[in-house]
RNA sequence: GCCCGGGUGGCGAAAUGGUAGACGCAAGGGACUUAAAAUCCCUCGGUAGCAAUACCAUACCGGUUCGAGUCCGGUCCCGGGCACCA
């Protein structure tokens, strides 16, 4: 009987599906729990891309290996679908984007399901459905009862070509992250989370979890957590005063002037009538750049004399005040102390406007500014120390002045949240004729998306809301009379909670019954790609830290074991593209040559993390592998060499497969679980018999990577039913224990001999095999033996002299 | 510029500080076959040699060690992230 992938492919995804096999009854905590997520796709026209199956795939395999291991497995799959290709087409079609998405998330399933995922359907959703947006909404009324939704006019990143506003998290290089397209600073009137109240727990709580190091690193960088000391410089000759935030307080001696943002609220205030001009002008067109243009265009510093002075709080001295673009108005406090001799912006600026320049530690030369450490001078009592030394001295004068506190500082922002477009979630907020923001009711969501006429958001950034019907717009509350919010949440609201909603996807009277929140969060492994190391993976957090204040959920973290799959790249060793024309389509594959082939491929290709080029060769190698362990079962030559009696010829090469198998799957180190199946089945062919219980091993572990042949292999065996929910093979470590082994004999480090010794020789027995190889003689030969070294079962190393 | 990763055969890759290149792909040879495909077996880092074997070899330079792909310092490349954050 060959090995027909579409007919074994067709045939046991009928049965898993007809018998539920995958079904996870969420309810029963007799057994423990494993919860593995994929993050779901959106459900894009495209269809599947050839790298969802790897992450799918690798999950997959897990979850194969914990049900057989006797956990109840969670394994769910939904669908991120409000976004904006499917509101694009919905704009050029003038067609509501719902049809077009729930075709592609037909789409998606179908293709899912023919690449063999253990999955439990029961548990799907999408964040479109109603009476899951509900929640969303839910969450956010919340949000804005504990103060963290607030709106606010603030300059925000405008992207005209997308119609809309963007996240900061959503800009890259003042481009739009999806697409591509300019963005402009302009203030709007925005719905923003106040992200910045759970900066420091987010931060601190890294430490909880076992992810990629450089995702926490990314992460780390984004909330930028910096301490240092807020000191308050009074303007000469007034009774005003402003703050800067400062890291190097020990520097303070060496402060010659202060530089403020042009945007700050004190530059109004104190400039004088001579400079009034100059500094109007410069405000203007600084608020006329972007943040672009104020960063990656600016290499050059400029600024403008504010005509006033400030006070150096620690030494009374009378410096400049200026203002600059390179101060930014929205971090810190908006104002630096400026230190030229050991900052290199500050050297950069000075030097241009020709300020003063007063070194306060050893090492400045006068070139460039000195920013290593070394002792102070030039500062009084702090003189002689070194930077540590100095920041706690003169931070102690500071707070003895009531000039200065220690502060910390985040680089973190609010959250701009609300977007001008129409397929998101709505907003829950009525806005009443006195301008009070007002939330839904709980009984009064979910807050439906009403249908339009047209979807296309206006040009001057009113949003596509703004044209439904007047019964749905107005609304009166209380008798009195109010206007629905016509933004729209961004992609992010839906996938923020979704891993809760899987556990109890139909629930109507909570977002998921307390009871499974409690048993099954955290997601125990959480598979997707590092693009959303910052985005998706910081806003889900906030969302779940604060849903932990409130006691929606007792833990403090959603997703403890994170990993990112490497990206699948085209043969040519180029990321996949229409344009690149190296783009392989997943459907045709599974067809040619099959899903389990495919799955295999993937997974031995290299290391998960990895990216990995196409191979079509090596794709035929894995069904090659995958035709040889079938064989096995299927052929009478080697059925007739399945046995119930053991004659110990596998036993070794077993017992070993099975340890690595099973230690490789739970670190997650597919490819070499693979090349170990691959040394077991070339055993197997040499070996004269098998023994049942050793190929039925084998053929459960390699189920999890290709669980259609795996199933067939199983049934051929002579099972019934499904091997899914069989236990996984153990090992015995006495079968491990070999009789002899080698062991290498190298004179100064250089192999020269191989020795086949027993495992615990002693090491006069193996100095006593060693000096008697001939080998080794002519290496030993009028050479002084200053020692030997031995380690058991691997080396006996001569040092001659 | 700063912060993370990473650099091993023709290719994808393995290697608790202990015989570098497991496993696979490609290539070459053999068996089976009328033939081909498929399958099975063998060879396969470089140089020299009929061979045994020797020397060289994990980006480059240096160090620690009996012993370094692995640890430490420096250099050069490649990938990713951040970028006036005071």
């Amino acid at each position: 009987m060959a090995y027909d992938h579409q007919k074994i492919e067709a045939k046991w995804r009928k049965y898993w599906e007809e018998n539920n096999t995958f079904f996870c009854d969420t309810h029963d905590f007799s057994k423990p729990k494993y919860y593995s997520l994929d993050m779901f796709p959106y459900p894009s026209g495209q269809g599947l891309h050839v790298g969802h199956p790897e992450g799918y795939t690798a999950s997959d395999i897990v979850c194969r290996m914990k049900r057989m291991q006797g956990f109840n497995v969670l394994h769910p799959m939904g669908w991120d679908a409000f976004g904006l290709p499917a509101e694009q087409f919905a704009v050029a079609n003038n067609e509501h984007p719902e049809g077009f998405t729930r075709k592609n998330i037909a789409h998606f399933k179908d293709q899912i399901q023919s690449l063999g995922m253990s999955i439990d359907w029961t548990k799907e959703f999408a964040t479109i459905d109603q009476d899951y947006y509900k929640w969303t909404q839910w969450i956010f009324v919340k949000l804005f009862e504990h103060d963290l939704a607030y709106v606010a006019n603030v300059p925000v990143n405008y992207c005209p070509e997308l119609g809309t506003v963007l996240a900061n998290e959503e800009v890259i290089d003042g481009k739009s992250e999806r697409g591509g397209y300019p963005v402009i600073r302009m203030p709007m009137r925005q719905w923003i989370l106040k992200i910045t109240a759970y900066a420091d727990k987010l931060e601190k709580d890294l430490d909880l979890l076992n992810w990629p190091k450089s995702t926490l690193e990314m992460q780390k960088n984004w909330i930028g957590r910096s301490t240092g000391v807020e000191i308050k410089f009074g303007v000469a000759g007034t009774d005003k005063s402003f703050r800067v935030f400062t890291t190097r307080v020990d520097t303070l001696f060496g402060c010659t002037y202060c530089v403020l943002a042009p945007e700050h609220p004190l530059v109004k205030e104190i400039v004088s009538d001579a400079q009034k001009e100059a500094v109007e002008n410069y405000v203007a067109e600084a608020a006329k750049k972007s943040d672009l243009a104020r960063t990656s265009l600016e290499k050059d510093k400029s600024g403008v004399y504010l005509g006033a002075d400030a006070v150096n709080p620690i030494n009374g001295k009378r410096i400049p005040i200026y203002i600059s673009d390179y101060v930014l108005g929205s971090y810190g406090t908006g104002a630096v102390m400026a230190v030229p001799t050991h900052d290199e912006r500050d050297f950069a600026f000075a030097s241009k406007y020709g300020l003063e320049l007063i070194p306060v530690l050893e090492g400045y030369t006068g070139t460039e500014a000195f920013v290593e450490d070394g002792p102070h001078i030039n500062s009084a009592y702090a003189d002689g120390l070194n930077i540590k030394e100095a920041k706690k001295v003169i931070t102690e004068h500071l707070e003895a002045m009531g000039a200065g506190k220690e502060v910390v500082n985040y680089k973190l922002r609010d959250w701009i949240f609300s977007r001008q477009r129409y397929w998101g979630e709505p907003i829950p907020v009525v806005t009443m004729e006195d301008g009070k923001e007002v939330a839904l009711k709980e009984n009064e969501l979910p807050l439906v998306l009403p249908e339009l006429d047209e979807y296309k958001p206006s040009r001057d950034g009113k949003p596509p809301l703004t044209n439904a019907s007047p019964d749905w717009l107005n609304v009166t509350i209380d008798g009195k009379k109010g206007t629905r919010e016509t933004n729209t949440m961004p992609q992010w609201a839906g996938s923020c909670w979704y891993y809760m909603r899987h556990l109890d996807p139909h629930n109507t009277e909570a977002i998921a019954d307390p009871a499974l929140i409690k048993h099954w969060l955290p997601v125990d492994l959480y598979i997707g790609g590092q693009e959303h190391a910052v985005l998706h993976l910081l806003y889900a957090r906030f969302w779940h830290k604060f849903l932990y204040d409130i006691g929606v959920v007792d833990c403090k973290e959603p997703f403890t074991r994170l990993y990112h799959q490497g990206m699948i790249l085209g043969a040519n060793h180029e990321k996949m593209s229409k344009s690149r024309g190296n783009v392989v389509n997943p459907d045709d594959i599974v067809r040619e040559v099959g899903a389990d082939s495919l799955r295999m491929f993937e997974m031995f290709a290299g290391p998960l993390c990895d990216a990995k080029p196409w191979n079509t060769d090596s794709l035929q190698g894995s069904r090659r592998f995958i035709e040889r362990c079938f064989r096995l079962v299927s052929e009478d030559e080697f059925k007739a060499r399945i046995v119930d009696t053991n004659s110990g010829e596998l036993d070794y090469s077993y017992n070993f497969l099975v340890k690595k198998v099973t230690g490789d799957f739970e670190d997650l180190s597919f490819n070499t679980a693979i090349s170990q199946m691959m040394v077991f089945i070339n055993d197997c062919y040499k070996a004269k018999t098998l023994y049942r219980p050793y190929i039925e091993g084998f053929v459960k572990m390699f189920s999890c990577v290709a669980p259609f042949a795996g199933e067939e292999m199983w049934e051929n065996l002579g099972h019934e039913k499904t091997l899914a929910y069989e236990p996984w093979p153990t090992f015995d470590e006495s079968k491990l224990t070999l009789n002899t082994v080698n062991v290498a004999v190298s004179v100064n480090g250089k192999v020269r001999d191989v020795l086949s010794l027993s495992p615990d020789a002693t090491q006069e027995e193996a100095e006593k095999a060693a000096f008697a190889s001939e080998k080794l003689k002519v290496w030993l030969d009028g050479k002084t033996i200053k020692k030997v070294i031995y380690v058991k079962g691997r080396i006996f190393n001569i040092v001659v002299a």
